[in-house]
DNA sequence: ATGGTCGGTCCCCGA
């Protein structure tokens, strides 16, 4: 089970993109961010031609994400449990139906950049981990199979950073974020890419400024995070660069894990 | 060469 996640900064700007990958690499789900339009304007009927059911969550402008799935879904989940007052579009869940008895429940993860952290987007990034972190408690307790990819806009480690130095006082690498990011692993999660390899410096996301994809100025913010009942079915984990370099690709490249289930 | 980006929308904001 092939299931990929790609933060693509716009559907309706992105589609070209995203069938032809979809195409290419075949993943039974696709977790998608940044839709950046309503759901009334997600292409669903694009992506059914392709064999995918689409469960979104989208808004006007900004934010925005999706569950494309070759498998049915069922009990969706618009926003994480208990945060009514959260507006923002960055969360979706399903369960992923394989058989009667057989399935995983999924989420696709927008949260927020959190830039300046002198601001209140900062104690909002913060607020909106910290009820991503007690819901995530909760769905442990089920001891399913759980993977919750998606942009996390965390940078876990100076290692995930081109330019760790220049990166010291954004809200992607502060302490408050890494150790709230942290906190979801030490509760059980393992996060796939990492526990796979032991490269440095590979990345997930490249600015659209001053040529940071030529120089490989990147960061790695993207992430699948998995149950232990996931972590043991894991095989392989690839961030698969060759989306950022096409012509008007996304600033961020999709992380896909294989799950033996 | 003192610049160099996108995407969505309301002429600026968010990343």
């Amino acid at each position: 089970m092939k299931i990929a996640s790609w933060n693509i900064n716009s559907i309706k700007a992105r589609l070209p993109n995203v069938l032809q990958w979809l195409e290419s690499a075949q993943p039974e789900v696709l977790l998608l961010q940044e839709l950046k339009g309503i759901s009334e304007n997600f292409p669903t009927s694009e992506m059914e031609n392709l064999g995918y059911n689409c469960a979104i969550n989208g808004q006007k402008a900004y934010n925005g994400v999706a569950i494309l799935s070759k498998y049915p879904m069922d009990e969706i989940n618009f926003g994480l449990p208990d945060y009514d007052e959260d507006q923002q579009a960055r969360y979706i869940e399903a369960w992923v139906r394989i058989t009667d008895k057989t399935g995983l429940r999924i989420a696709s993860i927008y949260a927020p950049n959190g830039n300046p952290v002198d601001s209140e987007k900062f104690s909002y990034k913060i607020d909106w981990m910290d009820h991503l972190i007690e819901h995530s408690k909760t769905l442990l307790n089920k001891e399913e199979v759980v993977v919750l990819g998606g942009d996390y806009n965390v940078i876990p480690a100076d290692e995930d950073c081109y330019d760790p130095i220049a990166w010291q006082n954004d809200a992607l690498t502060r302490p408050e974020s890494r150790s709230r990011f942290r906190a979801l692993l030490n509760l059980g999660y393992t996060e796939a890419w990492r526990s796979l390899n032991k490269e440095t410096h590979v990345y997930s996301f490249w600015d659209y400024q001053a040529g940071a994809w030529h120089k490989d100025n990147g960061i790695r913010i993207d992430h699948l995070l998995l149950s232990p009942q996931a972590a043991d079915k894991l095989e392989t984990c690839t961030i698969d660069k060759k989306p950022r370099g096409q012509t008007k690709a996304s600033d961020h490249t999709p992380v896909w894990c294989e799950i033996s289930i």
